[in-house]
DNA sequence: TATAAGTCCACTAACTTGGTGGGCTAATAT
DNA sequence: ATATTAGCCCACCAAGTTAGTGGACTTATA
């Protein structure tokens, strides 16, 4: 499942992709409008933004911004970013690799399924942007 | 990410299902064979064999053994008992769904792909058996 | 220089994860 | 009957994660 800091982190981005281009987003009007507690929303972006994903401005007229248009970021992207590995398993994850111990990853049919599962979400979510969530 | 505890499941699961037909198999062997923490597989052999699929034998010549063949026990069962939602949101998920709180299912895109990224999954997972593990 | 707005650090409560220890109960063998 | 075997059950624990909060600091604009 995906964490609420993910769920909030997806809210916030749909918001400002949404004022894509109309300049700097106060993070407290996205707080309001998407009902997330202010100072957590704060740690959200701030990480989006060390990321590359977002921008900001410092004193009046200020706010966070997309660096990128809505359709050059990838969910896949903010998934791990915020939530992390996409994978079931880690011994199956692309980003966030870690070998099995006591368990044969030659011979291992959860490991092979897992790969299945792996592909098929990849397949979704690093084909869509925020572009798609915005309907 | 599927915790240890289901991954140990799958393990001990696995070796039952290759043990099917043989007999009660002991905790502790499958503790042994499949580096296991023999008290922590012993909650979770427990907690399968109150779901119904697994049953044991006590005293002497007793120990576990599946209820079905390996072919009959869906490794998405097994997924949602263990590990909990299969789905990335409460708001898709079909065994835990919760309601999305400030948020219109019907209109909102991350709603909608979370519901593809859970049908790829499933089609996966609900058509896959232990006996699938196995190989 | 005042004000607005993001930055940074540190702390917290509640929950989850991955266990462990010890005694109890039921089935079998003698 | 009784000893032994093996699962059942309860309660507890340390460490880590999640979902925040509070307060001081920095930087940009008016």
């Amino acid at each position: 499942m995906l964490s609420k800091k993910s769920q909030y982190a997806f809210k916030a981005l749909t918001y400002l992709s949404e004022k894509f281009n109309e300049g700097p987003v106060l993070i407290s009007e996205i707080a309001k409008k998407k009902k997330i507690p202010l100072k957590f929303l704060e740690n959200i972006l701030l990480e989006l933004k060390k990321a590359g994903i977002l921008d900001s401005k410092k004193g009046k007229g200020g706010g966070y911004f997309l660096r990128q248009s809505p359709e050059k970021i990838k969910v896949a992207t903010v998934i791990r970013l915020i939530n992390g590995p996409i994978a079931m398993l880690p011994c199956v994850s692309l980003y966030f690799y870690e070998r099995c111990k006591n368990c044969n990853e030659k011979y291992c049919g959860l490991h092979d399924m897992m790969i299945e599962v792996r592909d098929a979400t990849l397949n979704i979510v690093e084909h869509r942007t925020l572009r798609d969530l915005m309907i």
